[in-house]
DNA sequence: ATCAGGGCTCACGCCGCGTCAGGGTCAAGC
DNA sequence: GCTTGACCCTGACGCGGCGTGAGCCCTGAT
């Protein structure tokens, strides 16, 4: 029977001895045997329980209450789990919300101090990246993540000159989209697919690789649910954001029935 | 100049007396004058600066940095509300992650233990679940539909004691609500947004997910026009169905505003 | 025999307040 | 003017989850 000091299973599990101690004190994670000498001594059984002990302190649970659920037999630790899940989700959707209010924030005191037109384009930024990352996997699932993770590493090797490029690229593409909404161009019509196409393309080359479909028309529900993106469309011209969305729908579907 | 009381403060702000003592000791937030008696008085500067300080306490600063953001001059704010970002962007990723564990977790243990489901509604009025269904699917459409759904998964989940935690909370909303009415706070003070963003959260606990604005207004008009909420309602406090109601209003222009 | 590198048990410190205890102050109604 | 009750003050302890010593013992390799 493998057995393990303080120290050992202190670094397994990446705690301190201190706190290994203050559980032994709390009766939370005894040790499997305490030498004569007053060593502690853990087993496999208790790194077990000791990483069940972790998980539940990441959900911000109060000690004691960890201690009553892995107490609990079977069936309550179900419904436990289940309670901090819901707990977890609120608070991730929590802290979404206060980097929104950081990066309103954030925005009003740049434009206090500068009003470079970089502004425009901080919906592209790499700090904004994380928020798209947790917005797209909120919606999109494993796939958008990696995609994300795609388009981190595309972004990282594009050095200042590629990103104006890529920009310019964009004015072009977002432009000629206003136009044809002006004109009042059906979001399936030839013109519209053909810009539609470049964007596709645009995006390739941002992402690192070629969107699926899918992927396609989730980014223009994107362009109409977050409200970067919201804002920089509705800035540019009412509707452009919907029109936006309808367009690489309809250019989705058109890939995935040809 | 209008003065303020420690009470008055508080209760417009949201948070204890207690709080602002301690804030005072800090050297956080000093007050704009204190009398011979030692009594403290807050002036409108005062309230800004605490405005400044809860959002930054939202953020889980310490009080010792939020102290220093908000003496610093724009430029080390702006980089310190930046790296503050990135704080709580790796923290959001993480609880992703922990949830995406957790789903694993609960997946298998649901395979191994069958439960009974009807067990868990006992304490519910079933039939008035139903009719409170039919009631919102009437007038919210869809998007109520599918809250409806996510409700009772979330219901599912909860074990009797949650059901009680939950009423209890309840009961300190409406109870503070009907406090406010009565002082005659305005819908859209701080104090009773206070409320709202607790209430809020309350929602999201209950439906299993965070409601969309328009939602959480519609919810408020539900207060108005579905008899037995009104009459809930006006059992405690005549017109606190319509303070509710506007409140949340408030409460959701305020999101999409912001 | 030495000595580094563990182990152990107290016990105080930290943060952001909650929560008494004990006492002064104010406005209103009698 | 006196009571009442709501408010104000200061001071001090407590909590949770450990970090961080201090001071002492144990073990294994040299």
């Amino acid at each position: 029977m493998k057995r393990y000091t303080v120290k050992q299973v202190a670094r397994m599990a990446g705690v301190s001895v201190r706190t290994l101690h203050h559980y032994d004190d709390l009766g939370l994670l005894k040790p499997a045997e305490v030498g004569a000498n007053g060593y502690r001594y853990y087993g496999r059984e208790e790194l077990l329980r000791l990483q069940q002990i972790l998980l539940h302190r990441e959900l911000e649970f109060p000690l004691e209450t960890i201690a009553e659920v892995l107490n609990a037999p079977g069936f309550d630790r179900v419904q436990a789990l289940k309670r901090h899940r819901e707990v977890l989700a609120s608070r991730a959707s929590r802290y979404r919300r206060l980097i929104k209010t950081l990066d309103a924030t954030l925005a009003e005191l740049e434009q206090e101090t500068d009003m470079d037109d970089k502004d425009l384009y901080k919906g592209f930024a790499p700090e904004k990246q994380a928020e798209y990352e947790a917005w797209l996997i909120d919606r999109g699932g494993d796939q958008m993540k990696t995609a994300i993770d795609a388009s981190k590493q595309a972004m990282k090797s594009m050095c200042k000159a590629d990103f104006q490029a890529m920009m310019a690229k964009w004015e072009g593409i977002e432009g000629d989209m206003a136009k044809a909404l002006t004109d009042g161009l059906p979001v399936d019509s030839v013109a519209v697919q053909a810009i539609m196409r470049r964007h596709h393309a645009w995006i390739a080359i941002s992402w690192g690789r070629e969107p699926e479909p899918e992927s396609f028309a989730g980014l223009g529900q994107i362009y109409l649910d977050h409200p970067d993106f919201r804002a920089k469309f509705d800035n540019k011209q009412a509707g452009l954001a919907e029109y936006f969305a309808l367009a690489m729908r309809a250019f989705a579907d058109a890939e995935l029935a040809g």
